[in-house]
DNA sequence: TTCAGCCTGTCG
DNA sequence: CGACAGGCTGAA
């Protein structure tokens, strides 16, 4: 799933109701999916039991559930979800069962984490460590100033597209919403950050949070597996102007959009209208 | 700073 | 059957 749109509008309804709720039980279905970390981690998940949630956290595409004495950290990598039950019965469709990573019940709920492709990652932390574990990450791309946003861009070598992309630089955009913020930015994915002057930095930047927030708004991008805690898609897509549209007509010039693979990723936008 | 590799599913 | 998919990592 899941880029900053998506990964927040989960947060919002996490801490909706989530925050100061009791964890009864937690019930591990795929215990290799935990191996990649250390193998205390997954015995030591059961110590979170009987802690209330005290705090839900989010910091580019990351969510942490702040218990009273731990940190439990989700990555949705590309296919994970994070879905709210009310009891044991519902929504147990095939899909489901099958890509069951976690469960954990609490008083009046049970959330569930399931995973298709297992690129999610659970991971478990002292609190004291929290702050050092997200200070790897770059800052979060809804919090960035234009100063901070300006220094990073001078600084870097790369394209466009790598510099965000990077999530150590500035976190929380991932393929989707860079190809959708350049497009409408008019900037071409190869452009060398650097030689972008101030005046398109400025729109860059605009642009950047305008997407953000709109997606936010529309409850995210459902390309394919994403849905939100509820199991509903977001709506973002429908806004979509160069994202998977490759080889169509540009919605501003009528050319062919373009397709390259920059960064292992492919990459969509308009050979005209981006430069 | 690239580049497989990690996984599973779907589409052509 | 191969190519491709909202991402990250560790090794060259």
């Amino acid at each position: 799933m899941p880029e900053l749109p998506e990964v927040e509008t989960i947060k919002i309804e996490l801490e909706k109701k989530l925050k100061n709720k009791k964890l009864i039980k937690i019930e591990i279905y795929q215990p290799e999916f935990f191996k990649k970390d250390s193998k205390e981690s997954l015995s030591q998940l059961k110590n979170l039991v009987f802690q209330k949630v005290t705090e839900i956290k989010r910091k580019g595409k990351y969510l942490v559930l702040i218990l009273e004495n731990q940190a439990l950290i989700f990555h949705l990598g590309l296919t994970g979800n994070l879905i709210i039950l009310n009891d044991e019965t519902s929504n147990s469709s095939f899909y489901f069962k099958k890509h069951l990573i976690l469960k954990m019940k609490f008083e009046d709920l049970i959330l569930v984490f399931t995973d298709i492709r297992k690129f999610g990652k659970i991971k478990l932390l002292e609190k004291n460590t929290l702050e050092t574990f997200l200070s790897q990450l770059g800052k979060d791309a809804l919090e960035i100033s234009l100063d901070e946003f300006k220094k990073l861009l001078f600084s870097k070598k790369r394209s466009i597209k790598g510099f965000f992309l990077d999530q150590k630089i500035i976190s929380g955009l991932g393929n989707i919403y860079i190809d959708e913020i350049l497009f409408r930015s008019g900037i071409s994915p190869l452009r060398k950050t650097r030689d972008l002057c101030e005046k398109e930095i400025e729109k860059l930047y605009k642009i950047m949070k305008e997407v953000l927030f709109r997606a936010i708004s529309l409850r995210g991008s459902s390309v394919k597996n994403y849905v939100d805690t509820k199991g509903e898609k977001g709506r973002f897509q429908e806004e979509h102007l160069v994202y998977g549209r490759k080889g169509k007509p540009c919605f501003i010039c009528g050319n062919s959009l373009e397709y390259k693979k920059l960064f292992h990723r492919g990459t969509t936008f308009c050979s005209k209208c981006q430069s």
